[in-house]
DNA sequence: CTCCCATAG
DNA sequence: TTTTGCTATGGGAGG
């Protein structure tokens, strides 16, 4: 017997609609909303991969006054207009649908669950298997024998489908697929605008169905209604339920002219499809198309042959051809070398001898040959050799390999992970095969999919992307930030890097003991104080015990329970002791298993933490930390600061610690123009004061301490964006007192909020904002039609500039001082960058000059029209010199 | 893997 | 009318 034909109809508003609220917000970088149509096709897909659907339809709303639903609707006023972000994804779902050869059905005058409803039963009739796919539970009532209702759940990200059958709808709700709708009629359901009839809920609907199994045979015996309630409410109001199951009953009949051959699958993940997805810029589902398309299109991109070196002289003879090419390209991880001097081939070797596996799989890429496996020294002197000969060499991770190779500052290298940062600082990676789908429009196997193989082409997309990212770079304007400031950056970070920081692993050990007394100590009170043992590091459970047991007045709620942030029982201290030891609990484990604990684990050998500077994640330009985070070591409390009492300096030398005074809010006003701030910094001592003088107008002697301290306030709220709730909230004030304390801080600067209002007017008209250097940082969400977003937006267009500005004037200052250190041949190093702040590792006897360079240099990083101010100290530990 | 909470500038 | 200041990294709990 033929396999039965299988048919799946999807009901498209409402799947596009359950994907729109079940996907966070997602926007491509041109701005267009795509989180519902991401959803949908992460559906779609999981569907075509459990179907094998011989017929596929997606069914669609059209809008005409006779909706059954829209002119309830109209009536009652109640319908919510469609969210404008979603509105526009309903093209772009079409379009993306037509190039997959998928076919939408739409009929004027019927929703799609009718088009749905009178297809499935037409299939039905036909011998055919139907699965019809809805986010909407009316649908069940088509639950019937070949016909199965699947309703996609997205939850936790991902997405589940649950099956019905007659059997399961049965179960599930007690009733049959065609008493489902009599059920609907008497309870209603606000979210489909059917009204039901009053105080009928779930419960009484399915009973008065189980019994009488229709609202029909309901009104003929009325009389044996049980609830007196539900006798009432049916007398009373039973026009509403038959103007309800009007509304919930699907059509199944409908005049619907369509072939159904024409709803016979074809290809599917075709180049026109995936050119959709790259402009929409799925990246995870491009891979799922990409199976398809992948081979195609890396032939009309004509991918490089890959030729795995055999002995030590194809290696020498590789060096004298790189040696002569006018740039290479070279890329390396832990299992592969790739070098790239002309498109038609990238020339690989490993760095270690290959698993079975890898050795497998570069057969089938490279072809045959064992391969020469090159480590230690050994690559080391090659990479050196190729460094000092190459005229001009493109790299991923050039910071890896300057520390591998130990090349001094040169400007013949490129790295093209930061060149990619650069023109767009959002993206969540820079690996190459992201470079090559960017910028060579070519789909390549990722690291995460195939190691080996997305390391034997690397080489290749590092020596091809070069030029069209150099061009972009050119093109936005950012050449010269590249060349004086980024590119120099990475020798510097390399140096850093290598350098490391020395950490007293004893003191450190000593410190966590006595932090673990503490902590013991403290959380037995606790318990005594609470009379229960539980778990003190989960938020759950210190919610429920706080505010259900002990009934402390609670504050804000979160998703998971009662929030016990710390702003929240911070509140609640001066009147619950119990609740100030939490706080020093809480305190006391961070500093422990972050700080004593985890940073003990980063100690070398050499005595000394040498983390990650990372040069491409953060979205205004600044540097951050990893592994470990040396950016954030406890400063602002006692117990705090004594981890940085660990960070010392080598026997001999000393830590110079330098750090710009109130950089941002110095820049603000450079970059405003404004004279009043302008002159509150010229030579103003405490800025804050001066600030609270003009603002509040008295005399800089007569400032109280209240008034400064609401001057700071606003003064740091402008640099983040300021709106009066948050101004209110930081201050606990009014959201009018703020408000006021806003208006009179611009009436004073009325330059600033100039500048403020252009950032956001230019980040809307070019879709980035841009630093004094030229870093553009791209703000999408302005686009947003949602409030919380675009609001969000503006905030970033108000700090991004001023933000990165910062950044771009310590990463210049930083290259500046290297140079400086090794122009006068000081025995000194930068050991870490705090934003605005370096330390430095010095000699203990030119500490002095090396302070000296410091802070003129850091001065003099960039000319404003308000001076840089540097302060600057030599101490034993971090802790003295800070 | 996500949430909550902590740390820093 | 809506929301409720920016930028990061990391530990621990819990699903």
């Amino acid at each position: 017997m033929e396999a039965q034909k299988k048919v799946v109809l999807i009901d498209g508003h409402s799947i596009l609609n359950r994907a729109f609220y079940g996907v966070p917000e997602l926007t491509n970088s041109a701005g267009l909303h795509t989180n519902a149509v991401y959803g949908f096709l992460n559906i779609l897909l999981k569907l075509l991969e459990e179907e094998r659907a011989d017929y596929l339809a997606v069914a669609f709303d059209l809008p005409a006054p006779t909706f059954r639903h829209e002119r309830y609707a109209a009536y009652k006023g109640t319908r919510k207009p469609m969210p404008e972000e979603l509105r526009e994804q309903v093209p772009l779902l079409k379009e993306l649908l037509g190039a997959m050869h998928i076919q939408t059905v739409s009929l004027e005058g019927f929703e799609a669950d009718d088009v749905i409803g009178t297809l499935a039963k037409r299939c039905q009739k036909e011998g055919y298997e139907v699965t019809v796919v809805s986010g909407d539970r009316d649908l069940l009532q088509l639950a019937d024998r070949h016909i199965l209702i699947r309703l996609p759940k997205t939850s936790r990200g991902k997405t589940e489908i649950l099956d019905f059958t007659p059997e399961a709808v049965r179960e599930t709700y007690g009733v049959t697929p065609e008493e489902f709708i009599d059920v609907k009629a008497l309870m209603g359901d606000t979210s489909d605008n059917i009204p039901g009839v009053p105080s009928i809920g779930e419960k009484t609907a399915t009973a008065l169905i189980q019994s009488f199994h229709s609202i029909e045979n309901l009104k003929e015996h009325l009389d044996e209604v049980k609830p007196p309630r539900a006798k009432k409410a049916l007398e009373e109001h039973f026009e509403d339920a038959v103007f309800s199951k009007w509304l919930a009953t699907i059509c199944l009949d409908a005049p619907l002219a369509l072939d159904l051959s024409s709803l016979k699958l074809g290809e599917i993940y075709t180049a026109a499809a995936y050119e959709q997805i790259q402009r929409l810029e799925f990246r995870s589902l491009l891979k799922h198309f990409g199976s398809e398309v992948q081979r195609e299109n890396m032939r009309a991109q004509q991918k490089p042959k890959l030729r795995l070196l055999q002995s030590a002289a194809e290696l020498r003879e590789v060096l004298r051809q790189a040696a002569e090419a006018p740039e290479i390209g070279i890329a390396r991880d832990d299992l592969l070398i790739s070098l790239c001097f002309r498109a038609e081939e990238a020339v690989l070797f490993y760095r270690r001898e290959p698993e079975e596996a890898e050795r497998e799989k570069m057969k089938a890429l490279a072809g045959t040959g064992e391969g020469t496996v090159l480590t230690g020294t050994a690559e080391q002197d090659f990479l050196k050799a190729l460094f000092q000969q190459a005229k001009r060499v493109s790299a991923l991770s050039l910071k890896e390999l300057i520390k591998a190779v130990g090349t001094a500052e040169r400007e013949n290298v490129d790295d093209l992970g930061v060149l990619a940062y650069l023109v767009n600082p959002l993206k969540e990676s820079y690996q190459s095969e992201d470079l090559a789908r960017d910028y060579l429009s070519l789909l390549l196997p990722s690291a995460k999919e195939d190691a080996v193989a997305a390391a034997a082409y690397a080489g290749y997309v590092v020596f091809a992307a070069r030029q069209p990212l150099c061009d972009k770079v050119k093109e936005l304007g950012m050449e010269m930030l590249y060349e004086t400031v980024e590119r120099p950056l990475i020798f510097m970070l390399a140096e850093m890097e290598e350098t490391g920081v020395r950490v007293d692993a004893e003191k450190l050990k000593a410190f966590s003991e006595e932090l673990e007394t503490e902590i013991h100590r403290i959380e037995t009170e606790i318990f005594e104080e609470t009379g229960e043992n539980f778990n003190l590091n989960s938020p759950k459970q210190l919610g429920e015990i706080l505010f259900e047991k002990m009934k402390l007045p609670y504050g804000k709620k979160t998703k998971s329970g009662y929030s016990t942030a710390a702003d929240i029982l911070e509140k609640l201290a001066p009147e619950y002791p119990v609740v100030k030891k939490i706080l020093r609990y809480r305190m006391l484990t961070k500093l422990n298993s972050t700080y004593a604990i985890g940073l003990a684990g980063f100690i070398r050998a050499d005595g000394r933490i040498h983390g990650t500077f990372h040069q491409t994640i953060t979205a205004t330009g600044r540097i951050s930390s990893a592994n470990p985070n040396l950016q954030n070591i406890p400063i602002r409390t006692e117990m705090g600061s004594r981890v940085r009492a660990v960070f010392v300096p080598s026997p001999g030398k000393v830590f110079v610690d330098a750090d710009y005074s109130q950089i941002e809010l110095r820049i603000l006003a450079a970059l405003s123009g404004d004279e009043n701030l302008i002159a509150a910094y010229r030579d103003a001592v405490d800025v804050h004061a001066v600030t609270a003088s003009q603002v509040f107008h008295v005399p800089l002697s007569e400032v109280t301490p209240l008034q400064r301290r609401n001057a700071k306030a606003v003064n740091f709220g402008v640099v983040y964006g300021i709106s009066a709730f948050g101004l209110s909230e930081d201050l606990s004030i009014s959201r009018n007192e703020a408000k006021e304390y806003i208006n009179r801080y611009f009436a004073t600067y009325p330059e600033v909020k100039h500048f403020l209002d252009r950032q956001i007017k230019e980040a809307k008209e070019y879709g980035f904002t841009r630093t004094l250097f030229g870093r553009i940082r791209p703000v999408p969400e302005l686009k947003s039609s949602n409030f919380m977003q675009r609001s969000f937006g503006e905030r970033v267009a108000m700090n991004a500039p001023i933000q990165g500005t910062a950044a771009d004037i310590m990463k210049i200052a930083m290259v500046k001082v290297r140079r400086a250190l090794a122009a006068e041949k000081l025995d000194a190093r930068i050991v870490l960058q705090i934003h605005d702040e370096l330390l430095v590792e010095a000699a203990e006897a030119e500490a002095p000059r090396v302070l000296e360079l410091l802070k003129e240099t850091m001065r003099h990083a960039a000319e404003l029209r308000v001076l840089l101010e540097v302060d600057a100290h030599i101490g034993a530990s971090w802790l003295e010199a800070h």
